[in-house]
DNA sequence: CACGAAGTTGCACGATTATGCGTGAATGAG
DNA sequence: CTCATTCACGCATAATCGTGCAACTTCGTG
């Protein structure tokens, strides 16, 4: 038995039965508890799976912790929300990325603010239900899980017939050369398409996103007309991105940290 | 039986039928209970339910506005969403309404189903991300706050694009006469599109919708081929219906509490 | 082929965690 | 008020965990 071969069977029955017992599968396939405890140690430090007394649950990037992710949003998140929120003008159009920061932006807006907000997730339509002024347009499509958004040609052709002000990107990379990437390639064709129907795209840097590249290309840098981030970054790091004509807002913590 | 595999268990319970009582739960799982009460302790020490004597309910106190209102279903809803969820075959298309009727469905499917479910309701496509195995095709539109549904011309034409099995409708009055009625003028002819584009219609008939008329009417009654009512509901009431040739399923409450 | 490095596996040990039972206190119904 | 149920706590038992260690395989290198 392969270690390997053993690993995608445990992830393949976690995927079944919603549930690893480390004694039930050791006795199984006839080996030790040691083993399939290693495995699971190891699968877990990966994140593909959560280790419980006994075995293992999913930890599932797609499922339930989704909720779980967007209410342990990090401070950088809310900074970089707050931030974005407040550049919104009364009575502009806005499109809204998935993802948590995303979220953190909704969170942030005034009550009383009227505007229109474009969005493919539905997690932030219903964020925006308690905002009597804003009108929300959201994009529908076959929904993407890992992201909860809604991608593929219906969303495409939809967001076609939309132009708006400024797009609110959420991105896993931005880089010089390698410009906006992200990890799934529906996605980035999704967001790209966001980018081309608004007059200004403005990405949602937080620190971990600079100078990081994913697997699919999103659009080049000069798609970019401004970006967020935190104001711990080193300016050094931005001098890239400011030479290349991008607005670069730097966010501060407020002293008095005001969610939603 | 994992430790947090039950305690999961639990707050699933507990979601789908709003308490749990100790002495039934240890029953049915055959463990002491204590072991349930230690369980219940500690999740109430999460914030994630709170205890009663004999058992716990929901703990909905940081929850939104909107949220709140899901949690609040009646048993009526509850039952008939339940029966609802136990109709859909796997494999098939339905489309889901929006409403807290139809959000129960959702949280009765089996979370093994694969099927592929249509809804223009953001809340019902976020609570369905948990389910793996089910396809989600997001409808489009401007939102409608009152009822958190995508609305509108692009709703109605995306709806255009797609035949589904069946479409579980909720409406505000439903009549012999008078037909299928609702509220808003805009929803009204959302889901008569949706009802077009489904092969069978079952209304989602809770008893203060029986007879009732509202203002905007959505189909003849004879766009109806099934609907879903408790059995407490009089025969009576339903003979009109039953007449038209309308497949009524009377949904009971289980003694038995099954959860997966 | 010989050899060593790296990786995998099973076992032994003490530490941690989960469970069931007994006891007496607390709670709610009649 | 009375009584049955439910609860919380401590304790004993059993299961599970992490670590270190030795035996073994696989692979690359000379």
């Amino acid at each position: 038995m392969l270690t390997s071969h053993r690993r995608k069977l445990i992830l393949d029955t976690l995927r079944k039965t919603g549930a690893i017992v480390a004694k039930d599968l050791s006795a199984e396939l006839n080996i030790s508890e040691d083993t399939i405890r290693r495995d699971l140690r190891e699968l877990a430090a990966e994140g593909l799976l959560q280790r419980v007394h006994g075995g293992a649950m999913p930890s599932s990037p797609a499922m339930g912790n989704f909720a779980a992710r967007l209410n342990v949003a990090t401070d950088e998140k809310r900074i970089i929300g707050r931030a974005a929120a407040a550049m919104i003008r009364p009575n502009q159009v806005v499109i809204l990325d998935g993802g948590t920061t995303a979220v953190q932006i909704a969170r942030h807006l005034p009550s009383d603010l009227r505007a229109t907000v474009v969005t493919h997730s539905p997690t932030i339509a219903v964020e925006l239900v308690e905002h009597a002024g804003v009108e929300v347009i959201l994009i529908g499509g076959k929904l993407f899980k890992h992201s909860v958004v809604a991608v593929g040609a219906p969303a495409i052709e939809n967001i076609g017939r939309i132009r708006a002000d400024t797009y609110f990107m959420g991105v896993t990379g931005i880089h010089a050369e390698a410009g906006l990437t992200t990890g799934d390639f529906e996605e980035a064709h999704v967001k790209r398409a966001l980018s081309a129907a608004a007059a200004e795209t403005i990405v949602l840097a937080s620190s971990e996103k600079l100078n990081a590249v994913s697997p699919y290309v999103i659009a080049p840098i000069s798609a970019v007309t401004g970006m967020i981030v935190t104001d711990q970054v080193k300016s050094k790091i931005l001098a890239h991105f400011a030479r290349l004509g991008i607005t670069i807002t730097r966010a501060s913590a407020s002293p008095k940290t005001k969610p939603a």
